[in-house]
DNA sequence: AAACCGGGGGG
DNA sequence: CCCCCAGGTTT
């Protein structure tokens, strides 16, 4: 999409920039990556916020950074130990990709200082880079994530209907670089993410208490929700069949090969297929041990989890399966939901 | 229970 | 440009 002509903004920015920064510098949470703040925290604190709330990734920010201090304890750990520490978080190619950064940054003879340099890096796109570039280095690079789009379509009453956040995120860029400040580019940056994290919400913003809703004219015409103008998405049904295998203690699961394109090197409950088998007839029928639903992007996922007797001759390398005993699970990795469901299936069957 | 949020990567 | 990733929170 071509960049809109910068629309002038209704205000004088200088003032806007002003506002904002005082109100951040009073009420910005006290976060641990903004006490004696660093590249190293930066970066990961980034890596986890990608796709998931401050308040969710608060405990694992903090047993990573006593795990891995910095980036050469980071890149010199084994991989299955990154992904223990990642292990619940999901999107686990964050994890992958925070670990060959940091391989990256220490074989690097001058890492970089900008946005284009910190790009090359592996899970470092546009807002990463400019929120590592304009706070760890003052460079003046906008970042334009949900938050900020939110707070650009109110500020202008933006009415445009974008297709997504992201085609929303590119259009604002022009209109987001336009309000930086030049002086403060990482405290702007945190600020305006700040602002749409605790006062600008999707629904029911604090306008009384803004410290920007002089410059707002969704605030003045108090349709503040009606902004920004996002496109409905449609959510697509699944469903899936698991095999809960239990035999002597120990549970067949099935561990994504690392070249997977989704849960690489993350052990799951076996569905049929993963088994070689056509899903039975008689889940149709027969009660399942359980049933959970999960929703992951545009998917509405439904499984239900079917108790199998152990199949004989299983290839199991060929299937990628394993047993692993139930008392060891904390050793492996397990996805999140996964992880859960066989700990109440386990209770489920104690109960029993 | 359904709807929503949301960066990066790869084709 | 479009679709996928395989999770949590909110309502």
């Amino acid at each position: 999409m071509e960049p809109s002509p910068s629309a002038p903004l209704p205000f004088a920015v200088a003032d806007f920039q002003k506002a904002l920064l005082t109100w951040y510098r009073e009420h910005q949470r006290p976060l641990p990556w903004r006490s004696q703040p660093s590249l190293y925290k930066t970066v990961v604190s980034e890596f986890m916020l990608q796709q998931t709330q401050v308040k969710t990734m608060l405990p694992y920010y903090a047993r990573w950074l006593e795990a891995f201090p910095d980036f050469h304890q980071l890149a010199s750990a084994s991989e299955a130990k990154v992904l223990k520490h990642w292990e619940g978080l999901g999107y686990y190619s964050r994890a992958r990709n925070l670990h060959a950064l940091a391989r990256r940054w220490v074989a690097l003879p001058e890492p970089p200082t900008d946005a284009a340099g910190w790009m090359d890096l592996p899970g470092v796109g546009p807002y990463t880079a400019a929120a590592v570039v304009s706070m760890a280095f003052g460079r003046p690079v906008a970042c334009v994530d949900g938050n900020v789009v939110r707070i650009l379509s109110r500020l202008t009453a933006n009415a445009t209907l974008f297709r997504d956040s992201a085609s929303a995120a590119k259009a604002l860029s022009t209109e987001a670089d336009a309000l930086l400040s030049r002086a403060s580019p990482g405290d702007h940056n945190q600020a305006m993410m700040e602002l749409g994290a605790t006062v600008c919400h999707r629904q029911s913003p604090l306008c009384l208490t803004c410290p920007v809703r002089p410059f707002c004219q969704a605030a003045r015409r108090g349709d503040p929700e009606s902004f920004p103008r996002l496109a409905p998405k449609k959510m697509e049904k699944r469903s899936v069949v698991r095999a809960w295998c239990l035999e002597s203690g120990r549970l067949l699961l099935h561990r994504a090969p690392a070249k997977a394109k989704r849960l690489a090197n993350q052990h799951e409950l076996p569905t049929f297929e993963h088994l070689g088998l056509a899903p039975p007839v008689a889940a149709a029928t027969v009660e399942p041990l359980a049933v959970r639903k999960r929703g992951i992007t545009r998917y509405a996922i439904t499984e239900s989890i079917h108790r199998l007797a152990p199949p004989r001759r299983l290839d199991l390398a060929a299937l990628d399966l394993v047993w692993v005993d139930v008392d060891q699970l904390d050793t492996i990795t397990l996805s999140g939901p996964h992880k859960r469901w066989i700990a109440e299936v386990l209770e489920l069957l104690k109960a029993e």
